[in-house]
RNA sequence: GGGCCCGUAGCCUAGUCUGGACUAGGGCGCAGGCCUUCGGAGCCUGAGGUCGGGGGUUCAAAUCCCCCCGGGCCCGCCA
């Protein structure tokens, strides 16, 4: 008889806690310190830092032996006195070792049965652990200004958030993917008047690409302009050092438009020409800026027509990447349909909202405080959260602001909102937050989900979309896969051309996803091309690698031969064992990760099966393993190696291919 | 000035939330070995560490608390 479980080690660890607990309540010493107190000091089973110790440890004797003045291993022993492992399926032994700890050690034969059949059966599912509410979630990610090429540094948080949305639905929640596109505000109209000038010229090369040189070079015309200008006001004044300061700014300007004038001659010399017809393209931006957020037909035409060119070639990258949205929602459109200002409304109606001059200003320090919210927020008591303006002085609303009215259209169709959103944008998180409460939307601010992620640095110079200066995530996944390529030549020359172009592409995009997958995601990275693009151990193409081994293996297996049936007692070998372990322990690894956000996890656990796997394949024979219950035996587990490298790779959005 | 984040071998990184057998786990690089077994993008062995520094709490601290040092970010009528 078959027995399926959907987490194997899940159970284990549950045999081990049910037993540890009756026995502690049949001590009579440790019975007296009461049952609520022994409730809170069996904490959870931890990991025993050495196989030899078992597979689970408890320290609780260490305080309870304290408490009743004995010496912990003393304690340890009398408690697993009392243990009775007669109807234990998965629990082989428990020892008292090392001073006080009880470990317990697993019994191989059945886990192994228990966690091949199950991964074999349940197959793409393995792993999936729903939760026991399901709830409607939203992730927020990406949403990069249509005005240049996504970098390296978006690439990040769209890998991330993509990866926090598969881990979402592996946990059986209905996850949407939402990028938001901020097309108010003064960069999108930059962009677009320096479109309109070039008398909406067709996009030559990749769409996003375009824009980016438009956008760099508007900028810049009109950075040079300005500063022009104030340099003319002023100079006639003695304020000598804001002169020096402003000339400058002047000359590094200067020196951008030189190099963009290298890079893009044609489309300079035309922007140019026509900028300098202008008496004023500051204020005819401005004007841009107020019709396009009044809904002015023409301004939506213009400025809609160059985010789409521009969102045309996010949406080609991105696919290349694996990552795609369920929902493009437009800034603009809450703006146009009210929602924003019946939300600016709303607020002025609570006490949080002040009129400072022409402002509005609210007020989130006293949301905070007069709420009580400061500790679950992390905050300390004396930090006094700043507060946000809300309009200008002519009207208009501000980013946050607009943001709020989106946190709040979010929830209609959500429970609980991820927004994947750079860690310096923390303070304008919290203070989004903070306006949610405000407003009475109390369980909204509850679910409402900052994941901060840090930068991605380039050494020696900042990335910069206005000075053109970035490394885009097209050039990265370019490079990548040229340089699989070579790998791939290199090793594998007999494939045919065609054969190696797919190897490479997979490859090398699944190089660069790791890469950015596979660190602590409020660490810091600093780029370079070695680290992203590396082929070897701890990388994507390790694990594809690792896959494809097991994949060639099960080509092999002539089922004639092979249908014997597998004798898991025979699994015995240190190398098998740990295999094992590391596929029981698959559904928790996914639980964690959901559960905690923490995409890396999932990184380090498929590279660790990855390394066990091939580890195990240099030291033990499959297919030519005798006697043939063993073979078999290790046949199922590299199917299930397979299966759980494949689930794995899976929710991190990187292929894992059959060969290569 | 205030707040937040980061600091683990030459470089990169896990463990920090939830203290436990840490004598700190990996990777790159370095030194050496393994091509008569299923794919060498592989395997095995070795050298390399004041866990930024100092105090404290604890039976027990990389992990918790305080102070300090170094780096980053934020404190806009920018997004």
């Amino acid at each position: 008889m078959l027995s399926i479980s959907i987490n194997p080690f899940a159970d284990f660890r549950e045999e081990c806690k049910s037993l540890l607990r009756e026995a502690v309540s049949n001590h009579e010493g440790v019975r007296s310190l009461g049952s609520s107190w022994i409730k809170s000091s069996l904490k959870r089973l931890e990991p025993p830092p050495n196989p030899q110790f078992g597979e689970l440890t408890s320290s609780f004797c260490f305080e309870a032996s304290r408490r009743l003045g004995i010496k912990p291993i003393e304690l340890a022993a009398e408690i697993v006195e009392r243990i009775n492992l007669s109807s234990s399926k998965l629990v082989d032994e428990v020892k008292a070792e090392g001073g006080g700890y009880i470990n317990f050690y697993v019994n191989l034969p059945n886990l192994a049965s228990l966690t091949i059949n199950s991964a074999r059966h349940l197959d793409l599912e393995f792993g999936r652990v729903k939760a026991e509410k399901t709830e409607r979630i939203i992730v927020e990610h990406t949403s990069v200004n249509p005005i240049h090429p996504l970098h390296i540094g978006h690439a990040r948080n769209s890998v991330l958030g993509d990866t926090i949305a598969r881990i979402l639905e592996a946990r059986g929640h209905k996850v949407s993917r939402h990028y938001y596109i901020d097309d108010v505000g003064r960069q999108s109209a930059i962009v677009a008047y320096g479109y309109k000038l070039l008398r909406r010229p067709k996009p030559e090369g990749k769409p996003d690409h375009f824009i980016g040189a438009i956008y760099s070079l508007t900028s810049c015309l009109l950075e040079i302009k300005r500063l022009k200008g104030e340099i003319e006001t002023i100079k006639w004044t003695c304020e000598r050092e804001k002169l020096a300061q402003l000339q400058r700014s002047l000359d590094e300007w200067v020196s951008v438009a030189a190099e963009l004038k290298e890079r893009y001659p044609e489309l300079f010399g035309k922007l140019l020409d026509a900028i300098e017809k202008v008496e004023d393209p500051e204020e005819e931006v401005n004007r841009l800026i107020r019709s396009y957020e009044a809904g002015d037909e023409e301004a939506k035409l213009l400025i809609r027509e160059v985010c789409q060119i521009c969102l045309e070639g996010f949406r080609q990258t991105l696919k290349r990447a694996g990552i795609t949205f369920d929902s493009w929602d437009w800034e603009s459109s809450l703006l146009w349909s009210g929602e924003v200002s019946g939300c600016v409304r709303k607020l002025e109606e609570t006490p949080y909202v002040s009129r400072e001059g022409e402002v509005l200003e609210f007020n989130a320090e006293k949301v905070a405080r007069d709420l009580n919210l400061k500790r679950s927020l992390g905050l300390r008591e004396e930090y006094e959260v700043p507060s946000l303006t809300l309009t200008r002085a002519d009207g208009t609303t501000l980013y946050t602001t607009r943001d709020i009215a989106y946190s709040i259209w979010k929830f209609r169709s959500a429970d609980r909102v991820i927004n994947v959103v750079g860690m310096e944008q923390r303070l304008a998180q919290l203070q989004l937050k903070l306006a949610l409460y405000a407003l009475g939307y109390m369980e909204e601010a509850e679910n409402l989900v900052h994941f901060a992620y840090n930068m991605v640095r380039l050494p020696g110079y900042r990335m910069s979309g206005r000075r053109g200066r970035y490394i885009t995530f097209d050039g990265v996944m370019d490079e990548a896969v040229r340089r699989a390529y070579d790998e791939v030549s290199k090793r594998s020359p007999q494939l045919d051309e065609d054969f190696k172009r797919r190897i490479s592409e997979f490859v090398g995009i699944g190089a660069v996803k790791y890469a950015l997958l596979s660190t602590d995601p409020v660490k810091p990275v600093t780029f370079t091309w070695d680290r992203i693009l590396d082929f070897e151990r701890n990388t994507a193409p390790y694990l594809q690698y690792s896959h494809a081994r097991a994949c060639s293996i099960l080509r092999k297996v002539s089922w004639e031969v092979d249908d014997v049936e597998a004798d898991y007692s025979l699994l015995r070998k240190p190398a098998e064992k740990s295999l094992i372990l590391l596929l029981a322990k698959f559904p928790d690894v996914l639980i964690e990760a959901a559960e905690s956000l923490k995409p890396n996890v999932v990184a380090e656990f498929a590279y660790s099966l990855a390394d066990r796997f091939n580890a195990f394949y240099a030291a033990l024979p499959v297919l030519k393993a005798e006697p043939p219950e063993l073979r078999s035996g290790r046949i199922a587990l590299v199917d299930a190696v397979r299966i759980v490298l494949r689930n794995s790779l899976r929710i991190m959005g990187i292929e894992a291919p059959e060969r290569m």
